[in-house]
DNA sequence: CAGTTCGCCTGGGGGC
DNA sequence: TGCCCCCAGGCGAACT
């Protein structure tokens, strides 16, 4: 499940890999994945454009090419490969870009549930519609603590439903939702409209501080989920409270916990994370 | 209008 | 061993 430091992994890795590069052909094998345009003005828009710009706004990856800008969310399980072009795809891939160096960019999703659009590089990219329900990046430099602080004020909701709200907060996913609620000492149940400033303030500073050593380490790798191109993240090792759940806290040796919040699971520390 | 439910998907795990 | 069922989970759409 990528979350913003797989994301911006994988992008990393991309840009490496691929910037400069020529797509000659595209593949669709799986069409819904396409999703603002038919699959014919995907691969026509595409076709014999070069990558030129990586970027990245919450879990969302954003190619620029000559003409068109083309926007990629993993959601689940969506990861690329870039592979020689000789032998069968696996099963798996759904979307493959025949590059000018003969090899080949695949799209693998074994859910399918990852999602795939352009639009012309003219367009600003906030205007994007994939983008539309996505707030601030978590690294948006013009985010400030106030600003989650003044959101909170007329929500019911809890901690952890807020911190997964991508129209709020873009990038944080389950894993960091709970790692971060365990950095701040606050049970996920708390509820928004009662936490102050001052715990918005640490809220904000412990979401950058987590996410960024998670890019450092490379992403989290948890049970199927691989960031792409046959690397693997270490973040899994600095885990405090998500997939503990009957482990033993790393601070206070109490046993972590795990409830759905939100339908989502959600694993927490009962002595350390002060509900409020 | 804000909060909740549903549908999209498939592999893996539990139950038997 | 094998089969069935259920579940996870990001997100948008539909619904309340």
């Amino acid at each position: 499940m990528p979350e913003l430091p797989e994301v911006e992994t994988v992008l990393r890795t991309l840009e490496k890999q691929i910037k400069g590069k020529q797509i000659l052909d595209v593949e669709v094998l799986y069409e819904r994945i396409v999703d603002n345009v038919s699959v014919e003005q995907f691969k026509d828009s595409l076709k014999n454009q070069t990558f030129k710009a990586f970027k990245r706004i919450g879990k969302y990856l954003i190619f620029e090419l000559d003409q068109v800008s083309f926007v990629v969310h993993l959601r689940m399980e969506g990861k690329f490969y870039i592979l020689q072009q000789k032998e069968a795809f696996d099963k798996h891939i759904h979307v493959v870009f025949h590059l000018s160096d003969k090899t080949t960019l695949q799209y693998h999703d074994t859910r399918k549930f990852g999602r795939m659009y352009v639009y012309p590089i003219t367009q600003p990219i906030r205007s994007f519609s994939a983008l539309r329900h996505v707030g601030y990046d978590v690294f948006d430099e013009k985010l400030i603590a106030m600003d989650l602080y003044r959101v909170s004020r007329n929500k019911t909701v809890t901690l952890k439903q807020f911190l997964l709200d991508q129209s709020i907060l873009a990038g944080i996913g389950n894993i960091y939702a709970n790692e971060i609620c365990f950095r701040v000492s606050l049970h996920p149940q708390s509820r928004v409209h009662k936490l102050s400033k001052k715990d918005f303030e640490n809220i904000l500073r412990a979401s950058r501080d987590i996410l960024a050593a998670a890019i450092q380490a490379g992403g989290t790798t948890i049970r199927s989920y691989t960031s792409s191109l046959g690397i693997d993240g270490r973040f899994q090792l600095q885990l405090y409270v998500h997939n503990r759940a009957g482990e033993v806290c790393k601070v206070c040796a109490h046993h972590i916990e795990k409830k759905q919040v939100g339908g989502r699971g959600t694993y927490f520390c009962r002595q350390c994370q002060k509900r409020k």
